[in-house]
DNA sequence: CTCGTTGCAAACAGTTTGCAATCCG
DNA sequence: CGGATTGCAAACTGTTTGCAACGAG
């Protein structure tokens, strides 16, 4: 699932056409996995490869692959928009536990959502995608707050 | 609770002057209530009762409110940070249920999320708050998408 | 009186856009 | 070939900052 080819095939099937520079887009883009990365990120990296891409090019990039639902926003309020490949299974959405010392995301799969989504369709509204960002002290910097616990 | 004689003491607690300036915020910001207003619109609600005020002085207070966690910080991919005043019952928080075609923002209390939450601190993360956005149609949008459905 | 605060304008940073040259299909 | 795409630079937009004047305590 999501390898380079059947990206390429959903790009030409939308009408877009796939030019070195996307292809080494996909191409570092598939290398960060599941990391949150920035349009920065992503474009020191195509660089490179080919230090003549502009940034501009990786900013239409991107919005491309969001439109195609290949990846998704996240903020982080670090002060860019990050991304994230898509989960392919629909249902599996994780979630975001941020570190308020160190910044650090850790992700965890969840299943309890479920009795909520219920809740909310039951109420007529349509869910498409859902974002939860738990905000706290993970367990190191806990261990390292004394004193100063809770501000 | 949350008026403005206790925000005023509060400010001075903290060492910060009170301005005419940041009365007038602190009176605007609480006519906003619950909404989730942006910088500029604090900003114009200030400049009719002084149009002197300049946007940089709000800019400023809304950190400083920020700090004392009087408000807290959301962002709806709108372009523009955005906030909200918060909740004094720290255990009743609230999520968001953002429509894709309208852009409305629906607020809804809940109780589903204490069982993963208990999950998340039984793996040692301690939790400060949290923020559950979900992402699809209102029930009002939905009825009029006909055939374009899912995009 | 003193230091925090203000308003202004300029600086900033991330992102978008206009355009001529270029290249995919 | 023709229209989509590229790289560049300039424009944009929300936000921050430097600074001299001001004013709360």
């Amino acid at each position: 699932m999501n390898n380079q080819t059947q990206i390429v095939d959903a790009l030409r099937k939308r009408g877009n056409k796939v030019t070195p520079q996307r292809l080494i887009t996909i191409e570092v883009l598939l290398t960060m996995g599941q990391q949150h990365f920035s349009v920065e990120e992503l474009f020191h990296g195509v660089k490179q490869r080919n230090p003549e891409v502009g940034m501009s090019t990786i900013y239409r990039t991107v919005q491309i692959l969001e439109e195609m639902r290949l990846i998704t926003k996240r903020n982080f309020d670090d002060g860019f928009a990050r991304y994230e490949l898509c989960e392919m299974d629909e249902k599996h959405w994780h979630h975001h536990l941020i570190c308020l010392k160190c910044g650090r995301v850790i992700e965890m799969q969840d299943e309890y959502l479920e009795a909520l989504e219920k809740e909310i369709e039951k109420k007529g509204f349509i869910i498409i995608n859902h974002e939860l960002k738990v905000y706290g002290y993970c367990s190191d910097c806990y261990a390292n707050m004394e004193g100063e616990k809770f501000d």
